[in-house]
RNA sequence: GACCUCAUCGUCUAGCCAGGUCAGGACACAGGCCUUUCAAGCCUGUAACACGGGUUCAAAUCCCGUUGAGGUCGCCA
């Protein structure tokens, strides 16, 4: 049985590449009918955020990838807090103590601080002194003044496998005595992710590429514990524009943020599945159960990806594309609050659908439409200013009333019916049918672009055409020059 | 600095492992078609094997080196 982990810390909150490499966990256990076990590395009690859980929490569900096992449903590897698993590390640590393969250490933090910088200055490697590991302290590992460290081999060569880049390997002499327990009882990362992922049964651990170098370290504790380490597969990371590794300059990185900005979690797992894994084939659209039917190790790439959100904007407009026009309105309609387009429970579902009708293959991302349909909502606060200078000459008022006025009388408010009033327009004035379009377009919507003028007009209704259209006529006269 | 990883169009990538294809697809970009505008759609185009050696009849593909990029070197994960 195929058993994942996604192991987070809650020192901030989720992007991308954290995400990722959770999509990429689930995605091989579900192609195996494994497990996917969500567990909380809450070691670090100094940069704990409150919100980070939640988050991650919140990101994992939005886009759809769900645990078998984890801190909020448990599961019978718990507890899924490491924070929860103190005296399992404790009872190991103390183990490794008493075969003599890990010691005690009360050197300071100041003492570290100096040997560090002493070792800085003669351009050596930056290791431990390993002052402590002849001493023979003896404490506990709840004492505050001690830590207990790892007793790395002096000499010799330890390699690993790594799934994807093969035999990868280190010398000994290369590896500090690592902290398995800090002065504060709770353990690092290196000790209780060789621990949990044991004692878990994890077959198979999907992690970044930062890891490799710790992963060395992790095989002498795996040896030194008699256990047989998982399969190990580094993931290259995910770089932003500019090559650089992922950071707040690069706009949205918490995966929240995506959401917020209207993309759609179907496209944004789509997408990210496509980041650093390949199909082997033409098709770029994968739906959710196909990507789990498709995932395979070696569609998995060794190479650092940059984040293009030009593409990610394709594929969510896509996915727009594809969706039922009703389910367009649902998703739009907690925008459309939030601006105050619709207020309490009172709202016409059949005017937003022809609006999700209309706008939908115009949206990459679902906020677009702020930009591209207000008008739908509310009066347009002025004229695009390009359009003003085309379309607002002052010889187009006495076209604009004619068709007004034909508006006016229309006995029935139907595309036909509006599209015979501008052909009427193009014959009494010998002009083309932009010429009567374009400014009637531009006076209902403010814009020089959007659906086609009969399927906007008819959808906006009589009263609201009308009105701008007289509101249009009296800027152009206030407003245009002779 | 030491150690580790990586290297195909601007970007994501297929091809590499089992050498022989005009180096394929997608985004973006440019042009065209459609068209009342913008989109969408369709068609076409520009564009890449980092460099240098070697092995071989033949190298994007195998080997070595160089360069470049990234990562790690915490009582962070």
């Amino acid at each position: 049985m195929v058993r994942v982990r996604f192991a987070p810390s809650p020192t901030g909150l989720p992007h991308i590449g954290n995400i990722r490499t959770a999509l990429f966990n689930y995605l091989f256990a579900k192609h195996n009918n494994g497990k996917f076990i969500l567990r909380i590395e809450d070691t670090d009690r100094e940069r704990y955020r409150e919100d980070a859980l939640d988050a991650i929490i919140k990101g994992l569900k939005w886009l759809g990838i769900n645990w078998d096992e984890g801190p909020d449903i448990g599961g019978e590897y718990g507890p899924y807090f490491q924070s929860r698993r103190i005296e399992i590390y404790h009872k190991y640590a103390k183990k490794l103590v008493d075969e003599g393969k890990a010691y005690y250490c009360d050197c300071s933090p100041e003492r570290l601080k100096r040997v560090r910088e002493e070792m800085r200055a003669k351009k050596l490697n930056f290791m431990y002194d390993r002052h402590c590991r002849k001493r023979n302290i003896k404490s506990d590992p709840t004492d505050p003044s001690t830590v207990i460290r790892f007793k790395m081999p002096l000499s010799g060569e330890t390699c690993f496998d790594d799934v994807l880049r093969g035999k990868i390997c280190f010398d000994n002499s290369t590896q500090d005595d690592i902290i398995l327990i800090k002065s504060d009882g709770f353990p690092t990362y290196n000790f209780a992710v060789v621990i949990d992922d044991h004692l878990m049964g994890i077959t198979h651990i999907f992690r970044g590429e930062e890891f490799i170098s710790s992963a060395g370290k992790h095989k002498h504790i795996y040896d030194a514990l008699g256990w047989e380490p998982p399969k190990m597969v580094h993931l290259a990371m995910i770089l932003g524009k500019d090559r650089s590794k992922l950071s707040k300059r690069h706009g949205a990185t918490s995966i929240m943020e995506f959401a917020e900005q209207g993309f759609l979690p179907e496209a944004m797992m789509n997408f990210l599945a496509l980041l650093g894994w390949s199909p082997k084939d033409d098709r770029e659209i994968l739906s959710k159960d196909e990507l789990v039917e498709r995932f395979s190790l070696d569609g998995l790439s060794t190479k650092p990806a940059v984040f293009d959100i030009e593409k990610l904007e394709w594929m969510n407009g896509e996915y727009i594309r594809m969706m039922e026009v009703e389910k367009l309105t649902e998703n739009l309609i907690p925008y459309y609050r939030k601006w105050g387009w619709i207020n309490g429970e009172k709202y016409d579902v059949e005017y937003l659908n022809r609006v999700s009708a209309a706008m939908q293959e115009r949206l990459k991302k679902l906020t677009d439409i702020k930009e591209l349909g207000f008008y739908f909502f509310q009066e347009p606060s002025g004229y695009d200013e390009k359009g003003v200078r085309k379309q607002f000459k002052r010889d187009r008022i006495p076209w604009m009333k004619f068709v007004l006025e034909k508006f006016e009388n229309l006995d029935n408010w139907r595309e036909e019916k509006l599209e015979k009033v501008i052909a009427e327009g193009m014959e009494k004035f010998g002009v083309g049918a932009g010429k009567l379009i374009h400014p009637i377009r531009l006076a209902v919507s403010g814009l020089t672009r959007g659906p086609g003028l009969f399927e906007l007009l008819e959808i906006l209704g009589r009263e609201k055409t009308i009105a701008r259209i007289k509101r249009a006529i009296n800027w152009i006269e206030n407003n245009v020059e002779e």
